[in-house]
DNA sequence: CGATTAATTGAAATGGTTCAAGTTATGTGG
DNA sequence: CCACATAACTTGAACCATTTCAATTAATCG
């Protein structure tokens, strides 16, 4: 598979790509790299001069408090570009570090800029992925503003299975897929200690309403996972530019 | 004041605009509007055609829950574009209200639209205006998720002098400044119960650090309350661009 | 001036943390 | 492939930051 297969099939179905504009992306330079698990891709204060595009495996973005104790603030699968500020903003304001082992393709900055000069199309899809990008942002600040432990785990949960489906990586009803969380990075994810992240996670189990074993989530009964999330998935706007303006 | 001077102000300082750009920017069609507190600008599902710059005034942003909870995502000052986001993903995925009597100046997406089509500079500047709220979104997320009750609101009252000063609102060590919040609305901020609030702030006042009296915020001793918040304007992204890339 | 909204208070309850230990996996070098 | 080291998970008990409930007082406004 293409490295930016993922890339370019989540772009193509939120914007409108003509074929030149597709082709564009494909010519792109790729730097293609397979890392370790917990190689940090860009760290806080950093300036990179590329993008990185997950071809393969995971990671997550998070920051760092005085005190020590790190938020984890996105999850990030294949087809992201977790960095995509780092062309706008250039200094980075947290940290980009693989999950599991990985695939990245980077992309210079340069490349990116010529790329975004000459074809409008990809500027106006690239932003969309920023704005996606902060809505969910803003879903996880009501997650932990408003939700108990509990509805958060099952609504991170629901979201990253939406996520998957949506590049097709899990069936869109399959009810387990495969992310190598531990609990410890969960706790941190949703603002929760890990103890507490295990007896939540033992109530689910108890319940057969969710389990995590062995880098497997399984949603035992979805219903019940969306419920207790209070998941709708509105905020991920999947098909919103398939309607007129 | 013409009605996008802040607006301009601010774009002008974060990226390289032409005089063209500017023009072109200063020549958009305007509606205006007075409202009164608590006018909804646009919410949750609405699929608005036009995007608003916040000309005087206060607004938020917030969202709820199944349950009834609010959750307020960010305060928006004169100069912002908070509903920026109805221009690319088309239907919103939270309500935006006014707090104060506002002035708003509505530009019509078609108008927005086309202004960046032919102006790409424009559409880059806006871009990273998508990119700084996502980062203060980041901000926030790690503020709900790993910080004291005192630390967060510590950390919003100062970010709020921030920006405000950024657009000249205050001057740059001003220690008050006017800002229009309940307790309440202080509460559906920060994840905390009014009464917990109320309870911070009064300590707050006695160790004479800062006080909140009839919509004066006071810094009574700001280096405390940039310690209690962990305070560090780098995710604001002031200068960023003025460096090579 | 009466009515409504915002702020304050006290007491009891609780969701979640912390600490400290133990157990189960996982991986690695010999 | 076993033995050991390390990381991940689990458990119990005490604690505490914050919530909830239910009033009361203080502002604000027509």
């Amino acid at each position: 598979m293409p490295h930016l297969a993922l890339l370019i099939r989540r772009l193509r179905s939120a914007t409108q790509l003509g074929e030149d504009d597709i082709a564009a992306v494909r010519a792109l330079p790729l730097q293609v790299k397979a890392v370790e698990p917990e190689t940090p891709i860009a760290l806080e204060g950093d300036r990179p001069h590329a993008c990185c595009i997950i071809v393969n495996g995971f990671a997550y973005r998070s920051k760092l408090t005085e005190s020590g104790k790190r938020q984890i603030l996105s999850f990030h699968i294949p087809g992201d570009i977790p960095d995509l500020q780092s062309l706008v903003l250039k200094t980075m304001d947290h940290d980009l570090v693989t999950i599991s082992a990985a695939t990245l393709a980077f992309i210079d900055h340069a490349d990116l800029s010529r790329l975004i000069d000459t074809h409008a199309a990809v500027a106006r899809a690239l932003w969309r992925e920023t704005m996606v990008d902060a809505a969910m942002f803003r879903e996880r600040i009501l997650n932990l503003g408003v939700r108990s432990a509990s509805a958060r785990m099952a609504h991170l949960l629901v979201e990253l299975r939406q996520r998957l489906a949506e590049v097709g990586l899990v069936e869109i009803d399959d009810k387990e897929y495969r992310f190598p969380i531990t609990q410890s990075a969960l706790a941190d994810a949703l603002g929760l200690s890990t103890v507490h992240v295990n007896r939540v996670l033992q109530e689910f189990r108890s319940q057969r309403v969710l389990d995590i074993r062995k880098n497997l989530v399984k949603l035992i009964d979805v219903e019940k996972v969306v419920a207790a999330g209070e998941f709708d998935p509105a905020y991920l706007h999947l098909i919103d530019n398939s309607r007129p303006g």
